[in-house]
DNA sequence: TGTCGTTATTTTACGCATTAAACAATCCGG
DNA sequence: CCGGATTGTTTAATGCGTAAAATAACGACA
């Protein structure tokens, strides 16, 4: 990225304004939302957003996950699972075991109530999902899909920076 | 609501699945860029997010905020302020005192310091943003703010039961 | 076979976030 | 002016998140 000085004289003088304007609203999207997610959560079911959103990782393994796995799916550092699978275990909705091949690894699977608990709150919040976005039409939510897929890519291709 | 069975019928079977979508993009989305502003601010200036958020309120504000004024505009709670401040004060980039109409309130204050570092950071930042939403064009930042204000508006209306 | 590099997990030290309770100062009505 | 409600802030207990160091088990190779 080498500019000589007087092209960089133009890109001082742009104005980033309209995208500082979109970062902040999809932001404050976001948050209005995933706020009011984890609200209902806590009230209807008693559980934090981080662990129904492990719960929702076991269920679509049956045979469970290892904790590496459950880490990179759900983006974040192993220790942290470390403590949300703990937590998890003692009130009885995961099964932790040490695999029988690999005395390294932890194969975590939901318990048959844990299950059965995940399914009733995945229902629920799927409508809450629907309602929150009640307003847009089938063409806004398509509309909204495309350009959100964009800016994925966008930022994407700013954040890996490629050797 | 109250709806006679047929109707709920119709509502049981109905597909969700496009909205469900369409959160877990936004949430990616957001996640994505979030993450990665909150990586090149520890990387370029030692600074989390949270800090950068509550100098920025303070930088529009001359004359200083108290810590209520701050939680409510950071829409985070008092408690947490309280020790956001305490570390910025250490720092050196904050001001704060006891309000001498009012000895309950803390006004607090960028210092000069803070303020020009403040300043630099944000130069910065609105370049990351403007750089992370590059590839999509002036239409596209339009059509999404007013889908996401459309949004905001819906899921507002969906949070806030009217009594 | 023993040791060296890798992989899986846990631990440690910290920061940010919440709610609820405690504390302190002000305000206001009798 | 005094006592109770209100307002502003802090504290306590807990959970989620990180990076970095420690621990443990595996695998391979001289």
């Amino acid at each position: 990225m080498i500019l000589d000085s007087e092209t960089k004289a133009t890109e001082h003088s742009e104005d980033h304004g309209d995208e500082l304007r979109l970062w902040l609203r999809l932001l404050t999207c976001t948050n209005l939302i995933e706020g009011e997610v984890r609200r209902r959560l806590r009230e209807r079911f008693d559980v934090t957003l981080p662990r129904f959103d492990l719960m929702a990782q076991l269920d679509k393994a049956p045979d469970g996950m290892t904790l590496s796995d459950i880490s990179k799916r759900m983006m974040v550092s192993n220790g942290n699972v470390t403590g949300l699978v703990e937590r998890l275990v003692e009130s009885g909705h995961l099964d932790r075991r040490t695999s029988e091949t690999d005395r390294r690894v932890q194969v975590i699977r939901l318990t048959r109530a844990g299950r059965a608990e995940f399914r009733k709150m995945a229902a629920e919040h799927e409508l809450w999902i629907a309602n929150i976005f009640a307003d847009l039409s089938a063409k806004d939510v398509q509309d909204l899909m495309r350009l959100l897929g964009k800016t994925k890519l966008s930022a994407r291709n700013a954040t890996q920076q490629k050797a």
